[in-house]
RNA sequence: GCGCCCAUAGCUCAAUUGGAUAGAGCGUUUGACUACGAAUCAAAAGGUUGUGGGUUCAAGUCCUGUUGGGCGCACCA
């Protein structure tokens, strides 16, 4: 059921019959309850076209109305709202529905099946996930849940960057460690990696190989780092409910001569020449500050050229679409990958890429720096086990992107329940306990529910798809959280003004098990978008 | 110096992308369990949307100046 679409269905035929020449109209809900169950402001922009009064447009409007079921009483209210009133009772019409398509209520086809390619969290495999990344983390599987809800094709993607100067740090870090183990004093270099997880990683080869890898070379130890850290990371991703359909390694990307294969691309297209002994890519070309060096005069290639062979690779695998998921620092290089992509021929709209805003860790009411050297940064591991997933699924998800959130430890660990994550699953809770009372029964004919109680909660419920594709098209998980917890909000209400079992009238109890197995059903596959579960007891 | 992002109640965040009287939670104050779960509900207090100007029927939202904060400006990745 959806009143809305309907109702412009209605009106529009309205502004078409009046002679003015519109082929869409939006109707919204208005905040006030006295601008009626919905209302749209279409008349003032066709006056401003037209320039007439828009009052008198929207009594043209409202008299070319031809009669349905669903409106019930309309207004008009300056400078030229159209206020409409609904007859509640086709709202009930509607409930059915919900239960039939159960686990699939909300879902939408908005994607038409076009392929996208989602890839985020990319960690380097230097060191265990933290906070930061658990947003990015959070944020891109809540897309990708949603983006598959609404009919998209998804895969989900980790870049593993276990290739370059990084990967040798690690090495050197880890036998660094290794070797103060043995008893062998060295200094670790400043770009070294300062984690504790490094020196577990060291103490696990100790224990495994005593002093035998000692004349081991570099090598060695970066394998060993690498394996180990990935794991690790895969088993925290776990953890968060994160998964990935993809893992791609930047050391498969350049031993697959898809390097030499994107190179030679560019070089064609004339969009490579070579300067101080460098090569350089005209990415001033395509809108970027600066060229780039990609052949450094050493012979190496900088980041830029496996991302690129990684890029190309992704688009020829057949996406519509990339988006790529990554932290606010690295927002210089946007400019950067768009041009190499353009440069590469392909338009820049192949590409998407989502900035997640920093996240600044607050403990005992200070701000905590968080860098790998000092070592105080926050791991996923350690938020998951003082939080919980779903609450720090809920609280990541609750954030809109491009806000530079705080997080507070201290308040998480003391405050659990305070996370409105619990608000929410209570009410679903709730629901499945008074559902458990009793048997539930179809019902052909809903006549005893009449309450505004009821009516606010019906109607939440039918908004659910739409919020659903707004959250798809503007990448916006932070919607769903809104919407549930409103949801949720409705239906505490609803509890407290009636009831809903009520032994000696059967009617009276079936219809309204059936409304709230609705919230319960809308309560669940909203949560699940945001991947926070929804369980029938606390 | 240049560029990107942000600024909304004491705190943490929303605001149907330009709509009507800017809303929630936490915290504060006050009520409601002999009711299907009180992890709940009802109510009060709390605002010149950092700030000046502009665009229009209408601006937290768009343009512009300015202040404060975050981040980035490599032949690092």
């Amino acid at each position: 059921m959806n009143i809305k679409k309907e109702l412009e269905k209605i009106i529009l035929e309205a502004i078409k019959k009046s002679g003015y020449n519109i082929d869409s109209i939006v109707v919204e809900k208005p905040k006030e309850k006295s601008n009626g169950d919905f209302s749209t402001s279409i008349a003032m922009k066709i006056a401003k076209t037209l320039k007439i009064n828009p009052k008198e447009i929207a009594e043209n409007i409202i008299n070319n109305i031809q009669n349905n079921n669903i409106v019930e009483k309309l207004e008009i209210a300056l400078p030229g709202f159209i206020n409409i009133y609904i007859n509640k009772k086709e709202l009930l019409k509607g409930i059915n529905e919900v239960i039939e398509q159960e686990n699939n209520y909300g879902k939408s086809n908005i994607g038409n099946n076009s392929k996208i390619n989602v890839e985020f969290v990319s960690a380097n495999p230097t060191g265990i996930l933290h906070l930061g990344t658990a947003r990015g983390a959070a944020f891109g599987d809540n897309l990708c849940r949603i983006l598959k809800f609404t009919g998209y094709i998804v895969d989900r993607e980790y870049y593993i960057n276990d290739a370059g100067n990084q990967i040798k740090n690690l090495g050197v870090s880890v036998k660094i460690r290794y070797e103060n183990i043995c008893g062998i004093e060295k200094e670790m270099p400043s770009e070294g990696y300062f984690g504790k997880e490094i020196i577990k990683i060291a103490e696990n080869i100790y224990n495994k190989y005593g002093k035998s890898k000692i004349e081991e070379k570099g090598n060695f130890f970066e394998k060993y780092g690498v394996e180990t850290l990935l794991n690790i990371i895969k088993e925290d991703l776990e953890n968060f409910r994160v998964s990935f359909d993809i893992w791609s390694s930047e050391t498969e990307i350049r031993n697959s001569g898809k390097i030499e294969e994107s190179l030679k691309i560019l070089e064609e297209k004339g969009n490579i020449y070579e300067k101080e002994n460098a090569k350089w890519l005209m990415t001033t070309k395509y809108g970027d500050d600066k060229d780039r060096v990609i052949v450094k005069t050493d012979g190496e290639y900088t980041y830029l050229v496996p991302d690129i062979a990684y890029h190309l690779d992704k688009i020829n695998r057949g996406y519509d679409l990339l988006i790529d998921v990554l932290g606010s620092d690295h927002h210089g290089y946007i400019s950067r990958l768009k041009a190499a992509i353009e440069s590469l021929g392909f338009e820049k709209e192949k590409i998407e890429i989502k900035l997640l805003q920093m996240v600044k860790l607050i403990r005992d009411g200070e701000e905590v720096k968080m860098s790998k050297r000092t070592g105080n940064a926050v791991t996923i591991r350690e938020l998951l086990e003082e939080v919980g997933t779903d609450a720090a699924r809920y609280f990541f998800a609750s954030r809109a992107l491009e806000t530079q959130m705080d997080f507070d430890i201290t308040l998480a660990q003391k405050k659990t329940n305070e996370n409105p994550v619990y608000y929410i699953q209570y009410a679903h809770a709730r629901i499945c306990s008074i559902l458990n009372e009793k048997e539930i029964k179809k019902i052909k004919e809903y006549k005893t529910i009449d309450s505004i109680y009821a009516y606010d909660l019906i109607n939440k419920i039918y908004d659910f798809k739409e919020i659903v594709e707004l959250s798809a098209i503007k990448r916006a998980p932070h919607l769903i959280t809104n919407y549930v917890y409103e949801l949720a909000t409705l239906f505490h209400v609803y509890y407290t003004n009636e009831k809903v079992l009520k032994d000696e009238d059967e009617n009276y109890t079936q219809e309204r098990m059936n409304l709230i197995k609705c919230v319960k059903i809308t309560i669940k596959n909203a949560l699940n978008l945001i991947g926070v579960t929804s369980p029938e007891k606390m």
